[in-house]
DNA sequence: ATGTCC
């Protein structure tokens, strides 16, 4: 294959211009730095592959933190105009459909949580499902899991897991419209029926954090955070569920793609247009993994908050819940003409700017929450959406990935690290030395830049930073 | 990411 053109175009900025097949040029926003990594493995070629499909409109965009995924890149953005054939590609979502992050305000600050850190980590660890295949904390009838795949996080706290006001600090207010469980393969419900309240395993975590810097005293106060203060992240999503979809509906697309004379230069790129019949199958079957993913992680932020008030005696606020692995149906202004376009964000994150109409109004002062998880051991942070934005408002998701968990796993000694990472005061619980080894920060791109960038392109701004204090993986 | 192969 030959190497992808790529071409400087402003600050953190590079273009990939249109070659054979493509219908948009690419789009890379990155620093200097992080390129070496990016055109290290086949993301490039992805990105140049993405921009092939029917119907995309604008270019096909890479996040900082981009790297080779399953047909589309990880850190990928690609919007698609159904009214003018544009497709829907389960590729451009990802397996982990509705993957994302849950963060939470604790009222406490760092100093007085430092003598009970190891007990709230304990108790966390006792009720906290994770690893691969484990049950969660919920065990639903099929009739209930139906109601979650409609319901997302209204259902928990319908049921008693959570209150009011967490809904509205939930993208879509919780629940994402257009799911239908009868879209939702019998072998997908049984995969889901005990995953309910569960982390899995890889990247996923959940971390007591405090907040270590403020870049934006504005909109960390209207989120609810301040310097020191004690923080939940949660990063995880639609488990065993979302993963049989989207495998069912590959194979589906994979068959049904010569019918709508669709060729992709990749089998993973399977794709049919987004208003065809698979195409709306898959969008409710999508949707219904969303609401999966927020209940789940609905659940396991309301056990958090249980763990801290027997703990702490404090109170825990929602500051946000958002996904980057998802497709919308979202309108944009396009050469001045206002589209429906179905906007695939696998590793990207929506970041909506200040005054958009689908923010609650508190928010809608300062744009909407960016939630990016770090590396274990590493820095996450709080960004948000600002005007402009290059990439149908979406910004980076995490660090990345740049060595593979083989690779990662050979060359760590997760003992090692997880001495490393108590000797630096961090809390670590009920991982094996393995995981963590693939986990290892060496494993990742730099959080720090990869936000650098992100914000110098003009995606996001940067709101605050967080350190983690415990560390619960699968 | 994933009952890391039905």
């Amino acid at each position: 294959m030959a190497d992808v053109e790529l071409v400087p175009d402003g600050a953190f900025r590079f273009r990939i211009p249109r070659g054979e097949g493509m219908r948009v040029p690419g789009v890379v926003f990155a620093s200097a730095e992080l390129l070496p990594d990016v055109a290290g493995d086949q993301a490039l070629q992805q990105v140049v592959n993405v921009a092939t499909l029917p119907g995309i409109v604008g270019a096909s965009y890479a996040m900082p933190d981009v790297h080779w995924g399953y047909g589309f890149p990880i850190g990928g953005v690609a919007a698609t105009e159904p009214d003018a054939g544009g497709v829907i590609s389960p590729g451009g979502v990802g397996f982990d459909i509705s993957c994302g992050v849950r963060l939470l305000a604790a009222h406490c600050g760092s100093e007085s949580l430092a003598p009970r850190l190891r007990q709230l980590m304990d108790v966390l660890s006792a009720r906290v499902p994770r690893g691969p295949g484990r049950g969660g904390i919920w065990t639903l009838r099929r009739a209930e899991l139906g109601e979650v795949l409609t319901g997302g996080a209204r259902y928990p706290v319908e049921h008693g897991r959570g209150v009011a006001r967490d809904l509205v600090r939930c993208e879509d207010g919780g629940v994402l419209a257009g799911a239908a469980a009868d879209e939702v393969s019998e072998r997908a419900v049984d995969r889901g029926l005990g995953q309910v309240g569960s982390l899995g395993s890889g990247n996923h975590f959940l971390e007591v954090q405090k907040v270590q810097k403020v870049y934006d005293e504005r909109a960390a106060q209207v989120m609810g955070l301040g310097e020191g203060q004690v923080c939940v992240m949660i990063h995880c999503g639609s488990r065993g569920l979302g993963h049989q979809i989207c495998t069912d509906h590959v194979r589906t697309m994979d068959r049904a793609m010569d019918r709508y004379g669709i060729r992709v230069p990749d089998r993973q790129l399977a794709c049919v247009p987004a208003d065809s019949a698979e195409g709306r199958s898959y969008l409710a079957a999508m949707a219904a993994a969303a609401n999966y993913a927020r209940a789940n992680r609905q659940v396991l932020g309301d056990t958090a908050r249980r763990a801290f008030a027997e703990v702490m005696h404090c109170p825990v606020d929602l500051v946000y819940d958002i996904s980057h692995n998802m497709a919308k149906m979202e309108t944009h202004t396009v050469d001045g003409r206002e589209r429906r376009l179905c906007v695939h964000r696998k590793g990207a994150t929506r970041a909506l700017p200040a005054r958009h109409p689908e923010l609650p109004d508190d928010l809608a002062a300062v744009g909407q929450p960016v939630l990016i998880p770090g590396t274990m051991g590493t820095a996450s942070y709080v960004l948000a959406g600002v005007e402009g934005g290059g990439a149908w408002h979406s910004t980076c998701h995490g660090a990345g990935r740049v060595r593979s968990r083989h690779r990662a796993a050979r060359e760590v000694d997760g003992r090692r690290l997880r001495e490393d990472l108590e000797a630096a005061g961090v809390v670590v619980r009920g991982s094996s030395a393995r995981g963590l080894a693939e986990e290892a920060p060496l494993a990742y791109k730099d959080i720090d830049a990869v936000v650098r960038a992100s914000e110098g392109a003009g995606l996001c701004r940067r709101v605050a930073r967080l350190v983690p204090l415990g560390v619960l993986k699968g």
